[in-house]
Formats: C-alpha cells, structure tokens, sequence
DNA sequence: GTCTATATATGGATAGAC
DNA sequence: GTCTATCCATATATAGAC
C-alpha cells in the first residue's frame, strides 16, 4: 500500500487529486461496497478507465484514499495542540477549548470518518499490512504525540503523571472515545451543547486524576 | 421493524430461526452489502424464495436480526450484572471481575459485534425509525441497567454518587470504551493481558472518581 | 493518458409448479 | 410455504481507437 508516485510523463497530475478526492466524497457516502467506480469517475470529471490507469483497482483505490485522510485529520490535530498546549494559561480551560476542538474535528472531516466506519465494517477482510499501516496513521500516534505535551505541563507542576502517554491516553478516553461512540463515529453528530458537557466532565475528571494534591494558588501571603 | 410474527399455519417455524442465525453468520462474516441471499439461504439450507417468505427484503432481514442480537448480548450482560453486583464482598475486585467478563463478551458474539460494524458503516442510510430502536436496545439500556446496581453500592457508603446514571457511563467508559475502539470493536481481540490491563487501570481510575473520601477500614481500635 | 463501448459476473427479487 | 429456474439491473474490469 505503498503511495504510488503520480504519472508525470505526460499525464496530468491533477486526474489523481480529483479521482482522490471524489474517491473520498463517493466512498465516504455510499460506503466501500456501495460505492461505484462508475460514480467516482463521473464525480472526478475522468473516465473509469484513467482511474484504472493511476490505481490497480478498487480496493486500491479506498485504502489509498483512507490513508491520506488520516493524515490529514493527523495534521489537524497537531495544529490544535500547537495552538492550545503550547502556552498554557489555564490548564483546564485550555484542555478544555483543545478537546472540544479535537471533538469538533470529527464532524470537520465528516468524509473521513464516513471512511473509517467502512475500514471498521471490512477490517475482517483486510491484509494484516494494511491494518498495521492504518492503526500507524490513526490514533495511537496521536497520543504518541499529545504525552510530549502533557510531559511538558507536568514539568512545570500542574500535572502529575506516572506515565505521559498513559495519561494522554486517560484523556482521550474521557474525552474524545465517548463523542466517538456516541455520535456513530461523527455519522450522527451530537447537539454542541452534548459535545460540551462530555468534554467539560471528561477534562475535569482527568483533571481529578492527574492534579497536583493540592495546588497552591501562589499565595502572596506567606505565613 | 416490528419483529413479525412467525408464520405458524402449517409452515415450519424451525426455518425462520435457521434462517436467522444463518444470516446473522454470513451478515457477521461478509457485511451487509457483501452478503448474498443466496449464501445465506445456502448456510440455512432453505430455498431464497422462503427468505422473501418470512422477511420482507435483504434489509429487514438484517435489521430483524442485528436487534434479535443486540437484546441477546443486552440480556447476557443482565446475568453478570446479577453474578458480580449483586452481593458486593471487596467492591474494586468484583467491579473488575465484572468488568472484566462483560469485555470479553465482546468476543463471545463475535457475529454480533460484526453486525455492530456493519450497521456503523451504514446508519447514515438508515431510516431514522430504525436507528432509534437500535440505539433502544444497545448501550444506553445497559447504563440504565447498570446504575441502580451503583446506587444499592452507594447506598451501603462504598460509593459516593452524585448522578448514578453518569457514574455508570463513567465506568462504562473507564474500561469498555478502550477495549472496543482499540479492538476495531471486537474485529481484532486484544490479548487477554491488554484486556486485563485495561479493565483494571479503569476500575482503579473509576473508583479514585467515586471512592469515599477515606474508606474506614472500620478499625477495631478507636482512639 | 484518455475516452467510448463492452465483456463478464453477480446478486436482489420474482414467476409458477407443487 | 417451499422449491427450481429465471429476469433484470448493476458493477468491476478490459478492449481498442485516438
């Protein structure tokens, strides 16, 4: 599953972003086996046969797709942590204001998530190279990616942390997992308000498990 | 979706229970949309046109039986409720244990939790009816289940609940949640450790959430 | 590389006898 | 109600001209 190089030689490299992403339109609405090949060649504006042509056929064609979006919510989320965990002003505030938009994400990309229910529904059938490739661009790595974060907070004593990735993972269970499930995986999005509130209780929890014992406020006032 | 009733009236009633669990099987083994009625007629040993006998289309077929389904895994997680709840003699290891049997019956209807995934990668098509009844008979009806067992443990001072209803998606979501997502729900079994693992770091989170603020070992010498 | 046209297969649903 | 045989639509993949 390699990332096949465009065709330069003449071709236009353009064909390939649109099949790509008319792949990712067509796929994430009818879903892997629904989808057809007919349907994502008229949506792109190409022939089925120039999809022939840049892909060896169908199933190519998904896995190929559901790999790019991957990285692309990746690299989403890697923005919101640099925009909300870098500085830190107020631990809970900004943990909060970075899970709500990490929650949010799942219905920006609703496209890619409509693909990672169809991975989720043919995963039986998949080459265990595959799965290996797409557990690497899905989630674990974005925890490889929040405990640095996490780390650094804690080095500064508003955290305490055992283990940075077991925690980041801890705030992903009580955050993020609960949106999943409970929005079909972004296929039923939930009310904001709901979003809200599991991601206020969530980060308060993790908060209660992960808090200095009694944080000091810096008092002005000595004894 | 009314499950309808079997015809009696000189038909064998035997059929439509072979012809149920035959396609929950292929249902579970190929997904909605590659399973055939052919192969599900073959697996039942019954012709296709007595598949359009007893249900109506390919459709109500699976949804008849991803229900009939839901409510045997409802009704399972019913007993151990009942096993590990009910008399409390060391509340973190009973939880555990509980926990512990309700992840691996994730494994225990692997059919089942492949009709999880199908019906996943489908529910933006599905009628809106339908999904109400799905939701009915799935997760949500567990907490409810779950959280009077939590009030009777409150009720004794092992718990401290505000919302019993909340403490139970808490625990629900401190150990079932991760082994779900992290298993593609059910489609790859986590080791037997991992499951471990995880069950355990839940339920001891779980109760530093909901503990009593220092248990009283009752110490048999006051001051 | 791209297009039109087509081969080939498959699967949902039905007709009609028993 | 149940079976055998079949219709018809659809979909993947390919052939061959430009």
């Amino acid at each position: 599953m390699s990332v096949p190089a465009p065709a330069r030689r003449g071709g236009q490299p353009d064909k390939r972003r649109a099949i790509a992403q008319a792949a990712r339109l067509v796929f994430g609405r009818e879903g892997y086996a629904r989808a057809g090949v007919d349907v994502i060649a008229a949506e792109a504006g190409v022939s089925k046969r120039t999809i022939y042509n840049h892909y060896a056929d169908k199933e190519q064609l998904f896995l190929s797709v559901a790999l790019e979006g991957a990285d692309a919510v990746t690299d989403a989320v890697r923005v919101l942590m640099e925009r909300h965990l870098r500085k830190i002003v107020d631990l809970e505030e900004d943990l909060t204001a970075f899970c709500l938009d990490r929650a949010q994400a799942v219905t920006e990309f609703p496209e890619h998530f409509a693909l990672v229910r169809s991975i989720h529904a043919e995963v039986t059938r998949l080459p265990a190279t595959v799965l290996e490739k797409w557990r690497a661009h899905g989630p674990p790595s974005a925890h490889q990616r929040l405990a640095p974060y996490l780390q650094r907070i804690a080095d500064r004593g508003l955290l305490v942390l055992d283990d940075a990735e077991r925690a980041a993972n801890r705030l992903n269970t009580l955050t993020m997992n609960d949106v999943l499930i409970r929005s079909f995986y972004g296929a039923l999005p939930l009310p904001e308000p709901t979003v809200r509130d599991i991601v206020t209780d969530g980060v308060r929890d993790f908060l209660r498990l992960y808090a200095p014992p009694k944080a000091p406020p810096q008092s002005r006032e000595p004894s």
